[in-house]
Order: C-alpha cells, then structure tokens, then sequence
RNA sequence: GGCUGGGUGGCAGAGUGGCUAUGCAGCGGCCUGCAAAGCCGUGGACGGCGGUUCGAUUCCGCCCUCAGCCUCCA
C-alpha cells in the first residue's frame, strides 16, 4: 500500500488514484536559459524514481507523467537579449542541454515534455475563463492580474493567509494591481520583447498559468499527483491552485509532492546566490550514476548537502555494489528472493523511502558475498534480485566489470594505462608470482597502484580496477 | 516578524515507545607470499532541560540551534 506525504494536507496518506487504474503525475520542470545544476538533477532524479515506481504498480502504460519546459520569461529574454540571439534558439539549445543530461542520469522521458510557446492558445483562453468568471482584470498598463481576494482557499497549500501576507510587506508595490498579491496572468510586451496576440494585446503568459493550462490540458482538470522543488510551493503551486481551480471549478490536484533542496555548505544552493554546480561540472569528475546514487541517499523531502566528499563516499559505495555483481550470471532465469523484494517495496511504499530501499540492497550484495563460493545457485538469486531491485531505482546500470575497471569516474578522466598494457603487466607479474619472486611481483603491483590501478589476486585469477 | 521542516555514532543517512538500519571510515580476526576484495567480530548515537510512561532517541512542553518559504529560483 503505497503512501505519500501529501503537503495540501502535511501528512502521510494512502495513495489513492482518481481512476484506480490509471496515474497522472504532473512536475514543474526547468526554465531553459542556462545549464541544469544539481538541484535541477535532484527534482529530476527523485521524480523518476517516483514515476518508475507508480509504473511497476500501475503498470507502465498506466502512468501519465508530464514534465513541462518554461520555454519563455523575463531571464529568457534577458539573456536571449545579453547573447544577441533569437530566444528560440538560446531556450532550443538549452533544452537539448537538458535532454542530454537526463539521458546521462538515466532519467526516463516523461510521456510529454509540454512548452509553454506552443501551448499559447490553452493558456490564453484560460485567461480569458478567469477574466470572464471575475477572477482576473485588464489593468490599465495592459497587464492581466489575477486578483487573490477572489480565490477563498489561498494559501492552504503553503500554510499563509492573506493577512499575513499584507503584513509581511515585502511584496513590491505596482501600481497597476488592485492588491499587491495580485499576480501576473498576462504581461503586455515591451518594444522588441517576443509576443503572441491576444484579447489584451501583444503580450506573454505569466510563469504561473502555462502550468496551470499545460497540467490540465494534459492530464484533466483534476489529477491525482503535481510535483516540484520546495520553493514553487509559494507562491507558483498556490497560484497555480487558485487559477485552475478558479477557471475549472475543480479540485486541481489530490497529491501535492515537493523535493527538499541541494545545499552547499549547508546553505540553499541556487543561481541567484551563485554557488551552484551544474551536472554537467559534476560529470567531469565523476559517472552520473554516482550523482544519482548520492541523491537517492537521502530522503526526497530531506535536504542534500553536496561536496565532493559525499560524492566520493557515493562512489565508494556504489563500488561495493558492483564487486558484487561482478562475475555473477545477472541473465540466469531464476525467481527473485521474494522477502527482499517485499522490505524493498515495503520501504518504496513508505513515501519512496530511499534510504533504506538502499538498506535492502546492500542487505543482498552481503548475501552475495557470502554465498558465492558455497552455493552459487543462491548466490545467482541474490544477485539477480539485487540487480532486478537497482533497475527499479535506475541503479547498476553499468557492467560491473566495466564500471570497476573504469573507475566511476566521469566523463574527462585523467588518461591512465590502456587496459591492454595493464594485462600485460598483470601477465608478467603472475609469471613473477609462480616464480615465487615477490619483489618483482611487488613491483609492478606497485606501479600500478601508482597509476590508479588496484589488483585482486583471486581464486579465478588476477582482476584488476580503476580506484 | 509570520509560517514550515530539521538537530541521530568520525562522516553521510534511515528508523523505532523496550529488539542490529545501511554505507563510508576505524579496530581485531579469517583469507592472502604480502596485499586488495570478501567474510566474521567490534567500539561508538540519538541538541539541552523538564513532563507523560514500568520504560523515550522515538510522545508532550519549553529552550538553544540550523535550514527553508514569505521576492525570480528545482
């Protein structure tokens, strides 16, 4: 029985879809004018996670899972403007960027990646349902707002009220608002600025309604799961729940889910503040598989603190992993170890419990260990069923040969012996080893080491990785 | 100021009203020519002060402290 902490509610409740048998999920994907940073690779990485594990309940076919492109805003424009470029073409390249690095991650493509530009006509006709139902106004400035005293419930996602919100004061005044709450739907463009024709006059969507009009255009009015980091709670998820459901007449949403954040030096890591790393910094150092290892570490909720330290320890780890594979027949038609498989679906139920879903597999590369040299047919289940419950995480996607003797390291690795050579020096040292001379064997033990390389004299022979 | 979520062993990070998390690192042992890997064993923890309880790291209160949101941000 799969639960999810809910933040409409702030509290763990029983997955239950609308339609019982089918799944929509809904998150609040990039906004394409520069790389993807960690914290870009954390929403993204976590919500695959999900979406692969409400497949394996629902089946594949079963799961609609939408991840949207903010393909047009003000830093759009702004740095479209800074690189003296059509925006098309900085959000066109920066959205392959992005597709390069979910593939690196192994992140599965959603059912549909909607952007906001080709969505014009949904969102503008959203606009006008809120203008014609009285929840929205034309200002004089040819901007359309929203207006929140209209809207009863908002702030219930975010635990705010109105009040408070006045009195917090820190919303910058704009004259043409009734209210300082008030919100963008419509922004009428500026000389130059890129625009779409509409009721109001050349303009473009507020950030908030292209999710509003993408989500329910895809999925329904009203759907079962909407996603995102922490900080589109307030005000983007609530706005967004005050405009559809102010234009529909629907509840929007039954699930609200959002990802704590990647921290540096345990302070929010983010752009405006600078101290952010992107993917693909990080994958020049180490396998993306290592990044996606250390955010499955930790709890989705939980924050991340990122340094390479944790990166190291993440890669340690997923060494262990693979040593246990490796030499191990993952394609042998055996049945899985049904008790590990239930305490790992027991821990995924339980709000997509990573951490210890984790716990289990390191649970069956100690079996592994064990039983590989008493009892190699239980060994192979243990093996197939801890590869079988990796998949399910994205996990040890890799060789295990291949991921040790590479090294785990990423994609400008520091050039060292080709393998080639490495086992020619392993040859000549086992022909010291049979002679009993030690010092020679030492030697070129040595000089590999040196050059990274790590030796393992076992019962099968000498094998040989990348530390 | 308002609201939210945290503070767990050397580090990371789950979890539980009494019973081993797990990983990395450490220590002892087995294995090995010696190592490495692996296995066995082992030490070490629940921010502080009260309260509830037979018993609290786990529940309640207060305090200290950290982070986040209240403004674009995953």
């Amino acid at each position: 029985m799969l639960t999810i902490h809910n933040n409409l509610s702030k509290q763990k409740e029983t997955f239950k879809p609308i339609d019982p048998k089918n799944v929509r999920l809904y998150v609040c994907g990039m906004t394409v004018y520069d790389m993807c940073h960690i914290g870009h690779a954390r929403v993204l990485v976590v919500f695959d996670v999900i979406y692969r594990y409400l497949c394996e309940i629902y089946g594949k076919e079963h799961v609609s899972y939408i991840r949207n492109i903010t393909d047009i805003d003000d830093k759009i424009i702004a740095r479209a403007n800074e690189n003296g470029e059509d925006f098309n073409d900085l959000t066109g390249r920066f959205i392959d960027e992005m597709h390069r690095d979910t593939a690196a991650l192994n992140v599965l493509t959603p059912n549909e990646e909607p952007r906001a530009t080709l969505h014009m006509p949904a969102i503008i006709e959203m606009i006008q349902t809120l203008v014609a139902k009285g929840y929205a106004y034309a200002a004089d400035n040819g901007d359309v707002y929203y207006d929140v005293s209209k809207f009863t419930d908002y702030g219930r996602l975010s635990g705010k009220n109105i009040e408070d919100l006045r009195a917090g004061e820190r919303v910058a005044v704009d004259q043409a608002k009734h209210d300082p709450l008030d919100f963008v739907l419509w922004k009428a463009a500026k000389v130059g600025e890129p625009s779409w024709d509409s009721p109001w006059g050349a303009g473009r969507p507020g950030w908030h309604i292209e999710c509003s009009a993408m989500s329910t255009g895809c999925l329904g009015n009203h759907f079962d799961i909407h996603g995102g980091g922490m900080d589109l709670q307030f005000p983007h998820h609530e706005n967004e729940i005050a405009q559809s459901e102010a234009a529909t007449g629907e509840k929007f949403v039954n699930v609200w889910m959002h990802n704590g954040f990647v921290r540096v030096d345990e302070e929010k890591m983010s752009k405006s503040l600078g101290n952010f790393f992107t993917i693909r910094e990080v994958l020049e150092k180490y396998a993306a598989e290592v990044l996606r290892y250390f955010i499955l570490t930790s709890h989705y909720r939980s924050p991340l603190n990122y340094s390479d330290k944790h990166l190291d320890n993440a890669k340690a780890a997923l060494n262990t992993l693979y040593t246990a594979l490796r030499g191990m027949n993952l394609t042998a038609e055996v049945g899985l170890d049904e008790a590990y498989v239930a305490r790992f679906r027991q821990a995924m139920d339980d709000d997509f419990n990573t951490s210890e879903a984790l716990a289990v597999l390191f649970e069956l590369a100690k079996d592994v260990n064990k039983l590989r040299h008493q009892d190699e047919s239980a060994a192979t289940v243990k093996a197939v069923t801890l590869k079988q419950l990796a998949d399910r995480l994205g996990l040890l996607q890799s060789d295990a040969e291949a991921w040790l003797q590479g090294g785990g390291v990423g994609d400008s690795r520091a050039e060292g012996l080709e393998a080639a050579e490495i086992e020619t020096l392993i040859e000549q040292r086992n022909a010291a080893r049979a002679a009993k001379d030690w010092a020679e064997s030492d030697r070129i033990r040595d000089l590999l080491a040196e050059q990274g390389i790590i030796l393992e004299d076992g019962a099968g022979g000498t094998s040989w990785r990348r530390e």
